[in-house]
DNA sequence: TATTGTTATACTCTATAACTATA
DNA sequence: TATAGTTATAGAGTATAACAATA
């Protein structure tokens, strides 16, 4: 496929919208366009991060929550709030420690639990991480009128504490 | 965690869109809400489709690839169109025919293709998922503004086109 | 040579569940 | 008993690549 779709190419790759026929509803239109607009920019972002930094969106997940949490975080919040079970993030966890991204910090009061944080290192390629992922997000927003940007933001607020509040989570 | 979560929960919850600081830029935060929105519908569609169909996804995709296509589709068609590759197609088309819901018919002007469609049971299960699935958005959307509705379809509308001119496909 | 479809393989992410060591 | 974390396992989904048959 070409990097970048031509005008034809886009009518020619038709997408999960236009699975709908001319009689469907609103509702499912507006979840599909919703559905393909995340499922694009979360492939691109999928793929910049494994070509360019060897990663993935639930490792980057992991250090974007430590990094925001520079006490440490255990185990168990980070499942709680990556919503993922426990196991899982002693596997992404066993990941980054190896490459020196990530340290388990034995805590004296408890000793079952640990507290994980970034390294020295984790934190310069954290940081750097989350500087193209911005870059990336930006440029592709730019595309975006003022107005349009406005008002997905206050739609999707809109939007997110309904599904919060209506659906059943995850795990 | 609960079936639904009180506001209280929802504050001791955090999600992708949280990680922002105060600081950080509006777009970073308009697609990590994005994100979030996508996340939580998807989940919950994906978790409907496994307890009360016993089917996933890309299963789902796929039936409903066929179902607009009543004359068939080549497999490489479906691979382009659902956009993994071949292999994998060949996979989902595997389960799917062994539970009697598509089958392969053979094309006589090239003997490598064949032409999958759905049978009369795929028909049926795929009406009936198709209407549940249309039931889950209607029931969830509800709960939105009509402005906000409006709002949200054009202006995704809008990212669509962008992220379709701008970003790389992904395979 | 190029294309269609299959097969084999490997890897990530995920959930479930049994287990340990603490609390 | 309950909790923190680990380990083991299974399964979905994906990409890559080698392959056979056909065009």
């Amino acid at each position: 496929m070409n990097d970048i779709l031509s005008p034809a190419a886009i009518e020619d790759t038709p997408d999960l919208e236009t699975l709908t026929g001319p009689d469907d509803h609103d509702d499912l239109r507006l979840w599909l366009r919703l559905l393909t607009c995340c499922n694009l920019i979360e492939g691109d972002i999928r793929g910049r991060l494994r070509t360019e930094y060897e990663t993935t969106l639930p490792r980057f997940d992991l250090m974007a929550q430590l990094h925001r949490a520079p006490e440490g975080m255990k185990m168990s919040e980070l499942s709680r709030h990556m919503m993922v079970t426990n196991g899982n993030i002693t596997g992404i966890t066993d990941q980054l420690e190896k490459e020196g991204l990530v340290q388990r910090n034995k805590v004296l009061t408890d000793r079952r639990s640990s507290l994980i944080k970034l390294t020295a290192k984790g934190k310069r390629t954290f940081r750097k991480m989350a500087d193209s992922h911005e870059q990336w997000i930006q440029d592709l927003l730019s595309g975006l009128s003022e107005k349009s940007r406005k008002n997905l933001f206050e739609a999707l607020g809109e939007l997110k504490l309904v599904a919060q509040t209506r659906l059943t989570p995850r795990p």
